[in-house]
RNA sequence: GCGGGUGUGGCGGAAUUGGUAGACGCGCUGGAUUCAAAAUCCAGUUCCUCUGGAGUGUCGGUUCGAGUCCGACCACCCGUACCA
């Protein structure tokens, strides 16, 4: 073997290979063979936020050992790249520094898309494209349109955020303990008509598509199905208790209708005779639970509820100012004030369900279904929904905690009617913590005894029979609204005329381009700000209209990406329709676990549009077969005495004690968490490149943590990584026996065998890692053949298959030094186009087998025996093992296990 | 609050189906090589009251056998519909 060992050089290897590959077109998949089965591997694309981060590189280090390998395997993979590059960062940039978010993005890209390229990436650059480019954007609008016309958008009021000192509208993110983050105003929820995506819909199908998603991760398909929470119930009506007669405001000749009314609570009876419609006939309720309706305690309204914003006289108030205002007074205004206290709690569905809970006692009476004579209050309450069921609900406290929470604060009655296996009827109290399991019912009249299951039953067939409400489905999930005011958006393509109504673009006259000259000195959307922009003439009246200054939700541009990067950048369709319904689904997808329900959620619903439009052929609908999440990169946050952050960079370790290297200040590490920008703990990716070279950087953030849990970054895992390049390039510079590394070394026998027989079994071990994304347990299997290959000694054709087997073997995480590596040892063409080694079965097996020996569940001893001896001369063996029969000594044997091929366990007293 | 996940040596983790807990890597200790260092190579490294015993977040259960299954709990992480 040759003493001389150059070091590798990445910095010039890793930029000569990738030229070698770009040379090739190797990545391109239009120039791959047809005839291959295709592949199409996608990681979830970025967002250019000018860095390219760990997580990134975690991420398409992932997708790039699935595409290579894959490649390797015989397939034709489509492996492209582009930008998620609209979205809020780039306003923000604007408004902070006066760049414009077109410039700010574009170059963004540019400066991450080098870091990229220098990290090796199998990607087809071919097909690149950015969200923003309006080639993009103009197809987004004609989807938008062709949804529309597919009766999948609709027109909507719904919630926002709204500032009112920047009379604004603020993202959730922007609203931070209730205020605004620039204005630090109270923010107030204030309804805006938006456009909305019918997501609903396909509410059946898409929970029923994610039974056939057989290569997604459980945690995600339960996620999505919970998160489109069907639900089988009752939706029922109160009917009111009356008493007094209210003629009817808006059309006195209507029949007349009353409301018995507490004593103490005085109703404008204007106010009152407002409430019409279905509300006249009683008050309609969604439950799952309507075998607890004899637990019935109260009823709850959402404080959005119709009736609610009819007691509060709004509406009155504000169609007839002159004529009610002097009047606002009374119950109605202590409403008013009680929905407004509601409406600053936010938008989120976290801030509603922890918020403290409140209510208000309308005074309104409704009549118990079952219990004749029975009245139920009807209060205001902060923690029903508006969006779900009908808005408003029965509280049965002893079988809802939420109800219960309630109950207790307004001191509500608690009637137990499901009592759990065990208890006794007579002295049951459900206390603090409502019941929700199983259990028998009682006190609850024609359902007593009845379990929870057969009570829902009866339940719902006894009011269906008392015309009162009828069984249905129910689902959490609510459609979509797309509608933000925002700049760095696609425009909705919409024109509204004061004549024709809101008119869709003619498709001939997309796009609907941003305008560049805008200004982002006043707070709000800069194209409602903009002078002339929206001012456009009625394409169906020619009369002078304008223009929808709301932009797509980003979520959109993120719903069809795939498509288009498959069926390539047409210019006259969305996407080439035949390419791609040919590449689609995508075969395997690979992104952060964040993103399980909303983004995946959404693009699961536009295949679907797409398909029922006839811009895509894809019956099941589901864009993604295969889905990996992977987990977060993370790193130890370094802080100085004063609670400043420190880079990790500027630390270093004297004297068991953590300094910042500048200024030599004493630093304590904290939690391993998140790498983010505000607590510092970010490494940046082109310091390793820089430092080790590409394939160590990729090598390092696949080696440890399994894929889908957090990977910490730790500065001596590097060097590890580091080391264990330098070992490979060693072990093929060492050898100077030369031939083709694909030949087998058939005659090989003693050690030459042995190393055979280790790296044909670590091929296996190696495949099956990448295959189930175990990516770890393939790099643990590669240390154990390069171990293997620096103690044998032999330099000869066993040598030489062994090595092009690791070699191949890692190709996938380190390309370049495999390249290098395989050119060495006499690999013909590129390393990345040689087949992906295959195990020879005759190499796999063995004669004997090592067994440990159980008594009484713990390790005695170990026996060696044929692979096919039989059960009973394994139990002889095992039993004369010196060490069992020392621990066997003054024992009855009373039972032997013995598991073939894994384990004999003696049970002895 | 609700939905989902994670928890194993000093550290990252392995053990895919209930069958030898700690593979592999990092770190550390000792040795070889070297004028010396780096690099490389070899050996050792869960803990303890050590012929034995304990041990996979905590408590309890099922089993011949539990990191793995069941029940209760604790801690942390992700999502929660306008962050991407």
């Amino acid at each position: 073997m040759s003493k001389i060992m150059s070091r590798y050089n990445p910095s010039t290897s890793e930029p000569k290979w990738q030229a070698a590959w770009e040379a090739a077109k190797a990545f391109d998949a239009d120039e791959m063979d047809a005839s291959k089965p295709s592949y199409f591997a996608l990681e979830m694309f970025p967002y250019p936020s000018g860095r390219i981060h760990m997580g990134h590189v975690r991420n398409y280090a992932m997708g790039d050992v699935i595409a290579r390998y894959k490649a390797a395997c015989g397939f034709r993979v489509l492996h492209p790249m582009g930008w998620d590059a609209f979205g809020m960062p780039a306003e923000n940039a604007a408004r902070d520094k006066g760049i414009h978010p077109k410039g700010w993005t574009y170059e963004n890209i540019a400066a991450m898309r080098a870091p990229m390229k220098r990290l090796g990436f199998a990607l087809d650059w071919t097909r690149e494209f950015a969200t923003c480019d309006v080639d993009y954007y103009k197809q987004q609008q004609a989807i938008f349109l062709a949804f529309k016309e597919q009766g999948l958008v609709y027109r909507k009021k719904s919630k926002v955020n709204w500032d009112p000192v920047e009379n604004s509208v603020l993202a959730n993110e922007q609203v931070v303990d209730g205020k605004g983050w620039r204005s630090g105003a109270v923010i107030e929820q204030r309804e805006m008509n938006q456009w909305v995506f019918k997501i609903t819909h396909y509410a059946e199908e898409l929970l029923e598509g994610l039974k056939t998603l057989d290569r997604w991760p459980e945690k995600v398909r339960t996620m999505q199905a919970n998160w489109i929470g069907r639900s089988e119930g009752l939706n029922m009506r109160f009917e009111w208790e009356q008493v007094e007669t209210f003629q009817r405001f808006d059309n006195p000749s209507n029949s007349s209708f009353s409301f018995k009314v507490d004593s103490g609570v005085n109703y404008n009876p204007i106010t009152l005779g407002k409430i019409t419609g279905e509300i006249e006939n009683g008050l309609e309720i969604f439950t799952t639970r309507p075998d607890t309706l004899y637990g019935a305690s109260f009823i709850a309204i959402s404080s959005d509820h119709p009736l609610a914003i009819s007691l509060s006289h709004k509406e009155l108030l504000d169609t007839y100012p002159e004529k009610f205002g002097n009047e606002y007074s009374g119950v109605e205004k202590e409403i008013s004030d009680f929905r407004v206290k509601c409406s600053q709690i936010g938008t989120t569905e976290e801030a509603i369900a922890t918020a403290d809970k409140l209510g208000f006692d309308t005074g309104l009476r409704v009549k118990h279904p079952f219990i004749e004579g029975k009245t139920l209050p009807v209060w205001i309450a902060n923690f029903v929904l508006m969006g779900y069921g009908t808005g408003a609900i029965f509280g049965c406290p002893a079988h809802d905690q939420r109800d219960l929470d309630f109950a207790r604060k307004y001191d509500l009655p608690v009637p137990a009617v499901v009592l759990p296996e065990g208890e006794d009827a007579s002295s049951y109290d459900v206390g603090t913590e409502a019941y929700t399991g199983e259990g028998t019912l009682f006190n609850s009249g024609f359902l007593d005894g009845l379990s929870k299951e057969d009570g829902i039953k009866a339940a719902i067939a006894k009011i269906e029979e008392m015309e009162l409400g009828h069984g249905t489905v129910q689902y959490r999930l609510r459609d979509w609204g797309v509608s933000r005011q925002r700049y760095w958006g696609c425009p909705i393509p919409i024109i509204y005329c004061d004549d024709c109504g809101a008119v869709p673009v003619p498709e001939t006259d997309l796009p609907v381009a941003l305008p560049d000259d805008v200004s982002f000195d006043i707070p709000g959307n800069p194209l409602d700000h903009h002078p002339t922009w929206k001012d456009v003439p009625c394409p169906s009246c020619s009369k002078p209209a304008r223009r929808e200054t709301d932009t797509l939700d980003t979520f959109a541009d993120s719903s069809w990406y795939f498509a288009r990067f498959a069926g390539g950048n047409t210019s006259d369709r969305p996407f080439d329709k035949a390419e791609a319904s040919k590449w689609l689904p995508v075969d395997q997808y690979i992104g952060g676990v964040e993103h399980a329900v909303l983004h995946l959620l959404y693009a699961r619903f536009f295949t679907r549009g797409l398909r029922d439009c006839g811009l895509l052929d894809l019956p099941s609908g589901e864009p993604f077969a295969g889905l990996f999440t992977q987990g977060m990169v993370t790193h130890a946050v370094f802080q100085d005495s004063d609670g400043v952050y420190i880079e990790p960079a500027n630390v270093e370790e004297k004297d068991n004690q953590l300094l910042t290297i500048d200024t030599g200040k004493i630093v304590t590490k904290g939690d391993v968490i998140k790498m983010s920008k505000s607590k510092k703990n970010t490494i940046d990716p082109e310091d390793i490149i820089a430092d080790y070279g590409a394939d160590v950087a990729r090598w390092f953030v696949l080696s440890d943590s399994p894929p889908a849990r957090d990977f910490e970054w730790t500065e001596s895992g590097v060097v590890g990584a580091w080391r264990f390049s330098g070992k490979v390039w060693n072990l093929v510079t060492a050898t100077e026996f030369k031939g083709n590394p694909l030949n087998a070394a058939d005659d090989a026998t003693g050690d030459a065998l042995d190393i055979r027989k280790f790296a044909h079994k670590a091929i296996d071990k190696i495949t099956d890692g990448i295959e189930a994304f175990r990516f770890n347990t393939s790099v643990a299997q590669i240390y154990e053949l390069t171990n293997a290959l620096t103690k044998y000694k032999g330099d000869d054709a066993a040598r030489l298959e062994a090595l092009g087997i690791l070699i191949r073997a890692i190709a996938p995480f380190m390309p370049h030094l495999a390249e290098e590596c395989w050119a060495m040892i006499g690999g013909q063409g590129l390393c990345y186009h040689a087949p992906w080694p295959k195990a020879d079965a005759s190499l796999l097996t063995e004669d004997t087998v090592t067994l440990p020996v159980q008594v009484n569940g713990k390790r005695r001893g170990e026996i060696s025996v044929p692979a096919d001896a039989s059960k009973d001369d394994v139990e002889k063996i095992a039993m004369a093992e010196e060490n069992v029969v020392k621990t066997l000594e003054g024992l009855t044997v009373r039972k032997v296990i013995v598991v073939p091929g894994r384990i004999i366990n003696i049970v002895a007293s």
